[in-house]
DNA sequence: CAGGTTTACTTAACATGTTAATTGTTAGGA
DNA sequence: TCCTAACAATTAACATGTTAAGTAAACCTG
């Protein structure tokens, strides 16, 4: 096999690459926020929540990177734990509109520093430069991507 | 909310960053999969059995980036489908021995043109320097990351 | 060679991913 | 107004992710 055929082997995919890098950054963050009964996913509609504060699921879905359907499950467990709670938009029937409560926020206070600073170990290991280029050329490839008919 | 802020956000996040990246890339796989009845975790198993040839399990897992819990599930539907054989290890009786069948191999040989076919499509509208550039970045994030105390 | 320890795989239980179908609501045009 | 299309959220069904516990085989050490 040559080397031009090797990268193209599945342990070169982009798909595979991009999983693996994923894997080994969560491996950092999921003991923690076991640690606090929550999972990757819930931790960011948390997140997501209290820094834009009020949302309707879609656009909450959509800035968390989770689908409607996950998220429906996760709003009832969440809001059964007391972190968020949600309202039906007056303005528009089809709507709900999720917040978090402020038992929610202080919990989020809470988790909020500890998972900064294994962000903070992992850019310092990796190096800040690296990083913006990193997420630079991440960017570019999925707007490129994008751009590519289905 | 300073700029620099912005960068810790949520949205800029390096999980977040690599996760809308992997689906922008797999959405242009999934559909093509599906029309052949396969997930994309089906089929990062088919392409590693047929690159490799026989793996135990564990080996199988690591290289398909899938763990054992759901590889173990998945096995038993490849191989209801005829795609794939198990057999136990003489030599370890712990060790399952898993490889693609005769029919399962033209399988693979019928879907991977087509897989090829867009990611070279993706590749040519990112363009392949870049490319490198990215999974160099992306290994080095891998490496330095996993030297990291948790 | 017996005993405890590791290893490989599996099972269990719960959470999320994914697509299709459903329900209720709104919007727009004849 | 009516009626249909579009939209938002949900439900359903199946597949995978994730951790912990269980089972059986191999290893190893006294």
């Amino acid at each position: 096999m040559t080397s031009e055929q090797l990268l193209e082997t599945t342990n070169r995919s982009l798909p595979i690459v991009l999983l693996r890098a994923r894997e080994a950054v969560m491996a950092h963050f999921r003991p923690m926020l076991a640690a606090h009964g929550l999972t990757e996913q819930q931790w960011r509609v948390l997140r997501v929540l209290s820094e834009m504060g009020e949302l309707d699921a879609s656009h909450l879905a959509h800035h968390a990177c989770i689908l409607p359907p996950s998220l429906t499950r996760m709003l009832k467990t969440l809001e059964a734990n007391g972190w968020i709670e949600g309202r039906r938009d007056k303005d528009d029937g089809r709507r709900m509109l999720f917040s978090a409560t402020e038992e929610g926020m202080r919990f989020i206070a809470t988790v909020s520093p500890k998972g900064a600073a294994i962000y903070h170990d992992l850019v310092d290991a990796y190096g800040e430069e690296k990083l913006r280029q990193l997420v630079d050329l991440l960017d570019e490839l999925q707007t490129s991507v994008n751009g590519v008919a289905k």
